[in-house]
DNA sequence: CTTTGAAACTAACAAGTGTTAGTCAATTAA
DNA sequence: TTAATTGACTAACACTTGTTAGTTTCAAAG
């Protein structure tokens, strides 16, 4: 895996746009190279097919969530402080990376098979040490003794579906919108609990 | 809009679980038709094109829920219980049509136009109809004041992709899901809040 | 200048797409 | 028994798909 080029990062940003729009297999290389305002067979002067287009668009967004967590999970910080920078890393990369966040949950399948291997791994690896940090807080009797797999597709949910209503409704702040989630996510929305 | 043949429930359940895997735009009619082990133009006696198949595997389902949560809605009930009875609409909808959940999801932009657009409505309706609650669990001081559409947001995101994982992970029953899910959306994880 | 390299282009391909037309066998209604 | 309907079939259509081959343009390096 070497250098990606100037063009190759415009390629993937202009397809990942694309991507979310109508997902992956509604999206052809010659809307593609429209977008960029060249011709599809132009396209493969610097990519090698359109599954390597996908690629180029997820697996480094899937790296840096493996990396984000591996990051939080070792720090020497409690249970909840570990969930709020979880929070805060979802909330930075999907501002940071709006339209491949929808690829991400969608386009994944598509991608080929040894491709398709590492992302599962990462993915895998990702929830798994989500699952782990819960089960402490749990043992830690720090968060409800609430089954631990639901807890963490509850969170995972709302993280990883953040991209489809940031921006799009009242304008809050990015400080704004982590203080609120946070609260809703770890402390519920109804009060006296 | 007549009545809907056994033929035709038929294609919009094979359907619907292709689309679930690859999405619409990935599934071809011969895929369809392969799954019922006929040919694709025999599909065309039952229906009228590919976007109908669509449409048979939404609609009702759409309408499901718009039904559900107005009956929910006009009920004289406090906040709290209008949210548990949405949760359970949720649970309840996703276990009778877990693959069509997926296109109600991430299928529905290939709609046709008008069918497009009475779906758009009934999702408007619903959020709408959602916010308008959290709202007045607001004012009433059972709902934290965060951001409103943060919350409906939340919400959704969680309930909206259960069929993601209901039946994959540790078999909960359907009683413990709800009651703990219920439990995490409006109370939260962490404890002593 | 000349050469080289990158990056665009045109043209074309084989395969797959949704869909239609026309046919035929079997079940149902008269 | 006959007529009509249903629902499958084969064959084909026009179009789109991802991709390759070969060519051209043009700026940078020698």
């Amino acid at each position: 895996m070497t250098e990606r080029s100037d063009r190759q990062n415009e390629i993937a940003s202009v397809a990942a746009r694309l991507f979310r729009q109508k997902g992956y297999a509604a999206v052809s290389m010659r809307d593609i190279a429209a977008s960029m305002h060249i011709k599809a067979a132009s396209l493969y002067n610097h990519i090698t097919s359109k599954q390597d287009v996908l690629a180029l668009v997820l697996m480094d967004l899937a790296a840096s969530f493996t990396q984000g967590i591996t990051t939080i999970d070792a720090a020497d910080i409690a249970v909840s402080e570990k969930l709020s920078r979880i929070i805060k890393l979802h909330i930075d990369l999907t501002i940071q990376n709006p339209h491949a966040m929808a690829s991400l949950n969608n386009d994944w399948m598509h991608l080929a098979p040894e491709a398709l291997e590492r992302f599962t791994e990462q993915r895998d690896f990702y929830e798994e040490t989500l699952r782990r940090i819960i089960r402490s807080g749990i043992e830690e009797r720090i968060i409800h003794p609430l089954n631990e797999d639901l807890i963490v597709f509850s969170l995972l949910s709302t993280l990883r579906t953040l991209y489809l209503w940031y921006g799009r409704k009242s304008n809050l702040s990015e400080q704004k919108l982590r203080v609120d989630l946070t609260a809703a996510l770890l402390n519920g929305i109804v009060k006296n609990s």
